[in-house]
DNA sequence: ATCTATTCATAATG
DNA sequence: TCATTATGAATAGAT
């Protein structure tokens, strides 16, 4: 469309490709906007740029097409499921951007524009947050070492008891009693702190994800 | 764009509606594909028709596109059929009830479901959010502090400069020099909490920049 | 941000 | 709906 064809791929160029997004926002907004008007058609366009820090998103609510929906086919159950699709939408896409606004706030992304005020409140509600949090790890963790202390007592006495029942003359290197030992190691350091009770649980946790990217993608959250 | 002009207003005319509607819903998609290749954006398109209620959605995640688009294989979008784009609407119904959930999880509520892995995530998020929060009304602070400095030492010079000019018996009451008291009285508790400079500064903080408003079109949502 | 050459999208038509 | 084509719009690259 222009000096030169741009293949349609992605821009490589972080600058080249900004401006581009730009250009092409607008753009595809403008015809979005265009069809709804036209055609009286219902248009919602929701785009998120690749670093996820903005969403941008076009409602565009015709009351027109709606009323005429309501009025024209109010036998046809399929129009009756969208309408409620839509509206479900609409609703979702206030939430969206709340959402993202706020979770970007939340993680100190966008406070430039913030007043004192406003970063006081911020900072509160991120301390709560962190207070409810902690506490409900801390309460998670000493359900867990109460768990695993249950178990390793269980553990024991079973073994106690396999051990009083054996003749002298046999020792048992099976699979339990091993378990039940790993069990004691851990629950004898009784006043570790708590992250090596996580670590020993660490299995599968990961990698940090890097800042905001994670919404960019879909909005999926960990 | 084409033969002629034609106005950005609803076409009267049915058949030629919707003939426009096919053309343009199609070209709209198109672009929202591009976008989403070109710039690496995620971007969600949904399109209502008024007549035919069928429901269009585009949800093109920009990895899909590009591997499919590098293995040659181009977006067959004539044969999506309703039924993949309603779950594709599911899908990102769900995506926004995670984002919501997200926001509230940072917030730390409903922290119910979550592992002690994701907890700690959490933790780890909030406290770097915090960090930055807190910095940047630090920063902010500082700021406020340099610039009252710099006026109250400009206005006790000045205020100097007047006291000796003046005559003895002559008194000021004018407004330059109260205020210069004012300022001074600020800096002079130098240990005060920054609350009280906060709140001296309160003036006119207003929130809602809302920073995707510049949707070039359109509507903010009702 | 603004400008222009060029490509693209599409209105009109068959 | 599909195809053709003239024309207005969008935009890539440069400034």
């Amino acid at each position: 469309m222009a000096r030169e064809r741009r293949a349609i791929q992605l821009i490589e160029n972080t600058a080249a490709r900004q401006v581009t997004f730009s250009k092409r926002r607008r753009g595809l907004f403008k015809k979005a906007e265009e069809l709804a008007v036209l055609c009286d058609a219902d248009v919602a366009l929701i785009v998120f740029s690749s670093t996820g820090k903005l969403s941008h998103i076009n409602d565009t609510i015709d009351k027109y097409s709606t009323h005429s929906k309501n009025l024209g086919k109010s036998h046809q159950q399929p129009s009756i499921d969208l309408n409620v699709e839509q509206s479900k939408f609409t609703g979702l896409n206030e939430q969206v951007t709340e959402a993202s606004r706020g979770l970007r706030q939340m993680r100190g992304e966008e406070l430039e524009g913030l007043s004192v005020d406003e970063l006081h409140q911020m900072e509160k509600r991120l301390e709560a947050g962190l207070h409810r949090v902690l506490s409900t790890k801390d309460q998670l963790f000493r359900q867990q070492i109460r768990e695993l202390q249950r178990k390793g007592t269980e553990l024991e006495d079973e073994n106690r008891r396999l051990e009083k029942q054996m003749p002298h003359d046999q020792v048992i290197m099976a699979g339990p009693s091993v378990v039940a030992a790993d069990a004691e190691n851990l629950l004898a350091e009784d006043g570790q702190s708590s992250e090596s009770v996580m670590t020993s649980l660490h299995s599968g946790s990961s990698p940090d994800n890097d800042d905001g990217s994670d919404i960019s993608l879909k909005l999926s959250l960990p």
